[in-house]
RNA sequence: GCCCCCGUAGUCCAAUGGCAGAGACAGAGGACUUAAAAUCCUUCCAGUGUCGGUUCGAGUCCGACCGGGGGCACCA
């Protein structure tokens, strides 16, 4: 028998065993601690999106917290002082609607579930540094919250406004635009309504050009998805404002348009019922009280209703007319729902031949439709669809015979001169919608006083403290519980000394979220929200990993809080996260985990039953990190024989710890210093599927050596298994860990450096070249990786098989692209 | 309706415009074993959704279509 095929070692590892081992050494060993003065390490920040504490971590957290801890663990291998923060964004509804469920204070239930996911973040092995950790309900946390709301209040970004906003009749609150999903309500699928309420808004929408532009510089660093649904989101249009004369109405109407060249197209106008203009245009007129029907029936119908696009048009003539500015021709204004009040200026020029809408609204109210531009494509009189392609203008004074883009400018230009027009931007983009009237958030801090209005807190009274939920009713009702707790609503107002009240509402929790990660540079500091000096070392976050959920929301509202704190002087970056990577879901049989779906997969379950390094290294290596998982798909028992096979190499290993690598086998030297190359740009560029693969292929290179090749004995073995307890402890660390003990060295693996590349061992002795023949593959042979071009030729051309298949034709081109091929064309 | 992404073995997935297969699951066979498990070894399986184009050469680039997923949506 030859050495090696004896069967030394194939019982397999103490899963749970090797967890509890390494547990309590690596808190007292605390490796990705951070914090520490006078780190020499370059510093990188690595942030993972905190989670909402409902309930234990999930499958999802399990494969969000696997991703990030491959990135952070890589870089403090790669020797960088890791900033790899949690904490907990820990006010919301559900835990408010579990003490409703309950009785009790949200506080309980919010703290004992921030208690659970934090044992089993210890126990999934993630990176964390501990020191850092926050949560947003704590008041040391919201004071600066509110902090930056008054901030913004100085400047004009914070205000109140009564305007018709999102209403859920489950949650019993207002929404932000962002929250309203398809007409419904985003966490409890109610049907949203309008309401008409004063409430609390950011303006973002000042911000809205600068939110798209600086996405040039988070080109190829963010998912392309995210850009683009920002953009979406965002939805800048540019057209023109344009002024039309209205008879009997001392000041003109403004309306905005996309297309200025179809002006003299317009064959009527139509404004949003549910707009004040609207409102005045009939008021006093023949069919006031039908509109007035009109618009209750308006105000009735759910969002739901009002986004179905096969909807038939309906509307009401005002018996009003706009004079076109461009050829005096009086147009009949009809007020209808399908403009909607608040974007542009609730006005529009309806252009039937052109546009589908108008053309419906035109044909269902027998409304002229004139054509005035010629597309080549049928009459809409006739075919019914309205042609809004590019053409040449007819029927339109002095833009006949134009295209599109000269049509817009000439126009434009006329009404410039005649001040009836100017060039105009809109954006789909509504301001930010954040008072809640729930009880569990940060209290807005504002006093309201009879005589002073409204009155900011004063900085050196924050923070404003929830007061307990004892005695409260937190049951929804439409107004704040808040507002029911008399001492704490009733106070004297800061200015003149009156009775008055606080503000009641809270702030939507998504407030909370903006700023975090400029929180964890120091969590605790009481004396600011973050340290500018502290902040300029560690920010903007080199690398943020998170789920494709908070595309548009989260981190749409943190790139507008970190524009907004720039502006005031505070940071000095105008973007705060540099790169992002979004992982995909955890699915099972094909769709989303749910109880209700009765395909829910247990996380603790999972790792009891495979072990921590498993279920981590399934998720892994299961695919793409930005891909969906299934679990279906999914073995992680495959993954412990794999895990166990990588340990058994570390048991196999004779060489004392120390040895010098020089003198070991050539071959496999080589094959793992490309193997750590390999590892390490597979990670950086985000394919981490692909870095488990080359650790397998690793192993499997390595089995050979000691089974069959240069034995347990060489020191490229242990060069070998070291690298691959280094490389593995990215995504199993407890497997790591312990092979790290076997090969002789003290804890901790994390900590051991990523091995140097000696760039010699990645030459290769020869390579195979491959010879082609109008593109098709004749023959591979063996050269030298440095062979010149004019040999490469002259060594294909002197190859039988190349020579038969050439069979003496006529050689029009040769393209040879040393070493890999020569490629004959006859 | 507008915009974006994705289609590679039975499955999950690799492949700077240059050998379609790196890795794994499942399957088959073998070694070891009294047997099984474990372990080790060997092995089968697609020409890349379809049709065109560019190119010496296309899974990769371009166009159209089919299929799947996602975002926005009476936004003028």
């Amino acid at each position: 028998m030859s050495r090696g095929r004896i069967p030394l070692m194939h019982e397999a590892y103490d899963i749970h065993g090797v967890q509890e081992k390494w547990l309590p050494v690596w808190d007292e060993l605390a490796p990705f601690r951070s914090g520490l003065p006078d780190d020499p390490r370059p510093k990188k920040y690595v942030l993972d999106m905190f989670p909402y504490p409902s309930g234990d971590l999930h499958m999802g957290h399990a494969e969000a917290y696997a991703m990030g801890d491959v990135i952070a663990r890589y870089w403090v291998e790669k020797g960088f002082n890791v900033m790899h923060p949690i904490g907990w964004d820990s006010f919301g509804l559900p835990a408010e609607n579990a003490a409703i469920k309950r009785g009790g204070d949200p506080r309980d239930w919010t703290y004992e579930n921030i208690a659970v996911q934090k044992a089993s973040m210890r126990r999934y092995a993630c990176s964390f540094d501990w020191d850092r950790v926050l949560h947003t309900s704590d008041p040391e946390y919201y004071k600066w919250n509110q902090w930056i709301f008054l901030e913004m209040y100085k400047k004009g970004l914070a205000y109140k406004k009564l305007s018709p906003v999102n209403w859920c009749p489950g949650c019993q609150t207002v929404l932000a635009n962002e929250q309203v999903v398809a007409g419904l309500c985003e966490r409890c699928d109610s049907a949203v309504t309008k309401k008409k309420l004063s409430q609390w808004y950011f303006k973002i929408t000042d911000y809205a050009d600068r939110l798209l532009d600086d996405m040039d510089q988070l080109e190829g660093k963010w998912p392309e998805k995210v850009l683009q649904m920002q953009r979406n989101w965002i939805g800048r249009s540019s057209g023109a404002e344009v002024v039309f004369d209205i008879e009997g109405r001392d000041t003109p109407i403004s309306i905005y348009t996309t297309r200025p060249d179809t002006l003299y197209g317009a064959t009527f106008m139509v404004v949003a019922v549910d707009s004040e203009l609207a409102a005045e245009l009939a008021a006093g007129g023949p069919v006031e009280s039908e509109f007035k029907t009109y618009l209750e029936e308006v105000k009735a119908s759910s969002d739901i209703d009002r986004l179905a696009t096969d909807r038939k048009k309906s509307g009401i003539f005002l018996q009003r007319y706009a004079i076109n500015p461009v050829n005096g021709e009086k147009l009949p204004i009809w007020a209808s729902d399908y403009v909607l009040a608040d974007y542009g200026t609730g006005a529009i020029m309806a252009v039937p031949a052109h546009d589908q809408r108008d053309l419906d609204f035109a044909r269902a109210m027998k409304l002229d439709v004139r054509v005035v531009v010629e597309t080549g494509e049928e009459d809409p009189n006739v075919s019914g669809i309205a042609t809004s392609g590019d053409g040449v203008m007819v029927n339109s004074g002095s833009l006949n015979g134009l295209d599109k883009a000269e049509a817009i400018a000439k126009v434009i230009s006329e009404l410039a001169e005649k001040k009836l027009g100017k060039l105009a931007k809109n954006y789909r983009l509504r301001d930010w919608l954040i008072s809640r009237q729930r009880f569990w958030g940060t209290p807005i801090p504002i006093i309201h006083c009879p005589s002073c209005g409204e009155v900011p807190v004063p900085e050196d009274q924050l923070p404003v403290e929830l007061p307990s939920a004892k005695g409260l009713d937190l049951k929804p009702k439409g107004t704040s519980p808040l507002g029911s707790a008399t001492d704490w609503v009733n106070v004297k107002c800061p200015k003149c000394g009156a009775d008055a009240q606080r503000d009641s509402d809270t702030m939507d929790t998504f407030v909370d979220s903006s700023w975090y990660f400029l929180r964890y540079i120091d969590p605790h500091d009481a004396t600011q929200a973050f340290d500018p000096k502290k902040i300029e070392e560690w920010m903007p976050v080199d690398q943020y990993v998170g789920g494709v959920t908070h595309a548009i929301l989260h981190l749409l509202y943190s790139r507008f809080f970190t524009k907004v704190l720039h502006d005031l002087g505070y940071v000095k970056f105008t973007e705060p996260f540099t790169r992002l990577l979004n992982q995909g879901m955890v699915l099972m049989d094909g769709s989303a985990m749910s109880k209700s779906r009765g395909n829910l997969v247990k996380l603790s379950e999972e790792l009891d039953r495979h072990g921590v390094d498993a279920v981590r290294l399934s998720m892994i290596f299961a695919g793409p990190p930005e891909d969906d998982i299934d679990w279906a798909d999914v073995s992680p028992q495959a993954s412990v024989k794999f895990l166990n096979r990588a340990w058994r190499i570390s048991c196999d290993v004779t060489s004392e710890a120390g040895v010098d690598f020089a003198s070991g086998d050539l071959g496999l030297r080589k094959i793992t210093h490309k193997a750590i190359h390999d590892i390490g740009y597979a990670v950086e560029t985000f394919r981490f599927n692909v870095a488990v693969a080359r650790i397998m292929e690793l192993v499997n290179h390595t089995r050979k050596a000691i089974d069959s090749g240069c034995g347990p004995a060489d020191p490229a073995v242990r060069e070998a298994a070291q690298a691959i307890a280094i490389a593995l402890s990215l995504m199993g660390p407890f497997t790591a860990e312990e092979m790290w003990a076997n090969l002789g060295h003290k804890p901790g693996v994390a900590l051991a450096g990523w091995p140097e590349v000696d760039p010699a061992l990645l030459e290769e002795d020869s390579v195979v070249a491959i010879l082609q023949v109008n593109g098709k593959i004749v023959d591979r042979i063996d050269i030298s990786p440095n062979i010149t071009d004019a040999e490469l030729e002259k060594l294909g051309m002197e190859n039988e098989k190349m020579a038969a298949a050439i069979a003496g034709a006529a050689i029009k081109k040769s393209i040879v692209r040393a070493p890999k091929l020569v490629n004959i064309v006859i």
